[in-house]
DNA sequence: CGCTAATAGTCTACAATGTAGAACATATCG
DNA sequence: CGATATGTTCTACATTGTAGACTATTAGCG
């Protein structure tokens, strides 16, 4: 029932930013993709620590990209959310809007 | 502007709890309607350290209630959320909407 | 070629948050 | 009074969050 599967604030982050990269996440990009929406820095360590742990977990996935094609180039890894991550988001995002609903126009999840 | 003031996700539920049960929000009641609406155990202490840091961080204030009235009781600590404290909820909670629009509706902030 | 710039990922150390549960305090009721 | 109910404090440790230096790999260019 109670999973002990809470997300911290940026493990949802870095989840969703997975997510609305598609094919195309990895480090740099969701690195990009959260500074730029939210307006928040963060460190490259901090990011793929956190990319580290949720895998050990087993929320997400990641697959090393051929070669490069640009300018500089060191192999990508990729990242995918796994059906769990994706149930520990809903599950995370669900939690806030029942705290939320009422006070706050908290997200229908999913 | 990026002002470390990032809650974790815990923080965002006891800020809401508090918000929630307007003048009557106190260790108890605060426990209890988040193990209710989320459905995600607390223990006592943790919920009494993130309220005492938070108030550290003057996100929050809290008062000594008179004596009692009931049963058992011992002087209750009520708790308010600062305009700070009011403030961070507001931009935690607005990072995760843009973070997720277009692929999670999310919420409307405030 | 060999060097430099560009892109990407790894490693290490430490700070902040989250979690538990026992201990302590105080009041009512029988 | 002692058992019971309500409420808060304290202590110890686990998990997450944050930084930044360091390593790796490749393209472009003199």
């Amino acid at each position: 029932m109670d999973k002990r599967d809470h997300l911290g604030e940026f493990e949802q982050l870095v989840l969703l930013g997975i997510l609305r990269l598609g094919n195309d996440a990895y480090g740099m990009t969701i690195r990009r993709e959260i500074e730029t929406r939210t307006r928040r820095t963060t460190s490259i360590g901090a990011l793929y620590l956190t990319l580290e742990r949720m895998e050990e977990k087993g929320l997400i996935r990641s697959e090393l990209g051929e070669a490069t094609a640009e300018r500089g180039g060191r192999a990508k890894r990729f990242f995918t959310v796994n059906p769990s991550g994706r149930e520990a988001l809903k599950q995370s995002l669900h939690r806030l809007r029942r705290m939320a609903e009422g006070h706050f126009p908290v997200p229908e999840v999913i």
